[in-house]
DNA sequence: CCATTTGTCAACCGGTCGGTTAAATGAAGC
DNA sequence: GCTTCATTTAACCGACCGGTTGACAAATGG
């Protein structure tokens, strides 16, 4: 138990349901009955995913009367943004080489170098 | 099963050993025994968790003689951060207002505005 | 106090995950 | 053909995941 932060942030955002709820709440705070509204499943089970998400950091609870309203952390998510950020040059190199093949492609002619 | 490519992507994330697998590629192509190496675990564990990345399309792997090396996609990482890239917003909102608020108490006074 | 509304907890279930060991496969070299 | 090296497959294991149902808790409001 307890693994490294960013393995919990993965494994949180491994589930369409979750990413489904962090999409919404980028419409603002809301309870678990609003969130739970849009899928097939028991409220317990959406619970289960809250609980998910705010162990992950990716969201917080509050409290209001008899509601626990959700609401994104969007910090969280830049965590794991900066993890991918050491990779972008990596898929930048892929993408221009990829680049570089379909224009000599659309130049027609086998006027670029092999390889 | 057949979970839908980005659930498969976040999923193969969600291990310190895979990540460590994948930055370990960054330097090139290595076989399984010297992605193995690092790693206090058996060569099978190691071969399914090349098999998890290869099926989330985060690396592919060619034949050379008896060994399969294991090669970096760093297009399909590409594809989670054009996910995370619609969460930016968020978190750069998120961190204007930390910004500012550490601002404000840098100026020390109740100048700012509340709340 | 009681009923209603909202949400969680507990126990259970089948399936997947991350690891193991032992056996099988594939290619190379003698 | 036999051996050796590199890797995968098969079977198994305990733990965790995503879902269920049923009971419980906590706040609101008559």
């Amino acid at each position: 138990m307890t693994p490294d932060p960013l393995s919990a942030k993965f494994a949180a955002l491994a589930d369409p349901t979750r990413r489904a709820i962090l999409a919404r709440l980028c419409e603002g705070e809301a309870s678990v009955n609003e969130l739970a509204e849009p899928f097939d499943m028991s409220l317990p089970a959406v619970s289960k995913h809250l609980k998910v998400l705010e162990k992950a950091g990716l969201i917080s609870r509050s409290r209001e009367a008899q509601w626990r309203p959700a609401k994104l952390e969007p910090m969280a998510l830049k965590g794991v943004a900066d993890w991918l950020e050491h990779y972008r040059r990596y898929w930048d190199a892929s993408f221009d080489r990829l680049d570089s093949y379909l224009r000599n492609l659309q130049k027609g002619k086998d006027d670029g170098q092999r390889n």
